[in-house]
DNA sequence: TTTTGTGCAAAGTTTTTGCACATAC
DNA sequence: GTATGTGCAAAAACTTTGCACAAAA
């Protein structure tokens, strides 16, 4: 005998701000968007929620390049370009001419399912910011993160850090800044990278004479 | 100023088995096979040495289903089949007859550096397996976790269990079974599904009635 | 001798789960 | 009223990193 289903409200604003996203959302990203809805889910409600949902064949969990899962409310295959600087994953139409189907003589033994056909590049976006960084190249620049400009996020953190005496670990900084503790360590790896923060100690941070420089 | 690499005796055994096997590994399973010819190497040494070696371009890192990382020895682009059971992921031959190249208007704006394509399904083995359970087919059948045979793993650690007086944790398993902590959780997710094993509290887990009917 | 790499342990990052309580049906 | 779902916190699963020491060039 099967569970029933219910649609609850936290599932129902899931579903929702998935079907309303473009770039295929992370549970990370989703989570953020349904926070602003419902100021007190949990993260955990949002995997499980996904996992259900794309269970029921509501949603598509998608397999693709990167570190994290990714959902698509749409159910219909289709074919996607990912920003290997970014990791922004978009549709993409294509024409599959299907001239590569698996014959069987080489499918391995497999028996074939389907076929998924990912393009990867640069967006619009990241090639812009490159064109930008070569103008003005610094011996600090690094393609992957963006340097010199500094995110809302990340400034917000450096900020932070340009206010303690001492050292301090990332559960300080989150709890003078507006951010959660995972983003605040998230904003700090690009600040180090940055060389905008060093970490005299292990896990704890302070920032340098360059960071106080991109702040002013 | 480029650092200068090395050839460590650890790094060209990690090379070497890599290139040994068929099935791209990932970094737990190659770190299984160099632990046989360097019993002191660490995890992090084999992450560290595929991440360095991947940077150089000796191997490459795999954009692929799944929730590890995978890496190959082969360089040349060529496409792969995933299956969705297992996870193994092998090479397949694919005449690719580009017909289904990006067309500029419809790139979106990327600029494209290539294309993977992926096929998923089943691999013989698990088509195999799948078979033998639709013969015996129970009410606790479940497609992705192949319900009704156990597999070998899942026999020593269910028999591990049945002489435990008492519930016990993952790593007590270990230590009474040949397989690594890592693995034994494995095995408890997928025998918990079947309803072979409870847990009768956090962590810590025992076999049921229905998991001894299915070891006898 | 200097630079690069290793083992270890601890942390970081993403996902899952047990539990007590809440809600939909 | 009962099955299902939620929030929370803790753990699991995978990967990275700081450090002190070791090995390669």
């Amino acid at each position: 005998m099967k569970k029933q289903l219910r649609m609850t409200h936290q599932r129902e604003v899931i579903l929702d701000e998935l079907r309303k996203c473009k770039t295929h959302p992370t549970a990370d990203e989703l989570y953020e968007r349904v926070k602003k809805k419902l100021p007190r889910i949990s993260l955990a409600t949002v995997y499980r929620n996904l996992e259900v949902l794309s269970g029921e064949g509501l949603i598509r969990k998608l397999e693709i390049s990167g570190r994290q899962k990714r959902y698509d409310w749409e159910l219909q295959e289709h074919d996607h370009i990912y920003c290997i600087q970014c990791h922004r994953v978009e549709n993409i139409d294509l024409k599959r001419d299907r001239g590569f189907e698996v014959l069987p003589e080489n499918a391995k033994g497999y028996s074939v399912e389907g076929c998924r056909v990912e393009f990867f590049g640069l967006c619009p976006k990241c090639r812009q910011t490159n064109k930008m960084q070569k103008k003005g190249e610094t011996t600090m620049g690094c393609k992957t993160c963006g340097t010199g400009t500094l995110s809302d996020k990340q400034r917000e953190v450096l900020e932070a850090l340009s206010k303690c005496n001492e050292p301090c670990g990332s559960k300080d900084i989150a709890a003078s800044t507006s951010l959660e503790p995972k983003q605040v360590s998230c904003q700090i790896t690009a600040l180090k990278k940055k060389g905008y923060v060093a970490s005299p100690a292990r896990c704890k941070y302070e920032i340098t004479e360059e960071g106080k420089k991109a702040l002013a």
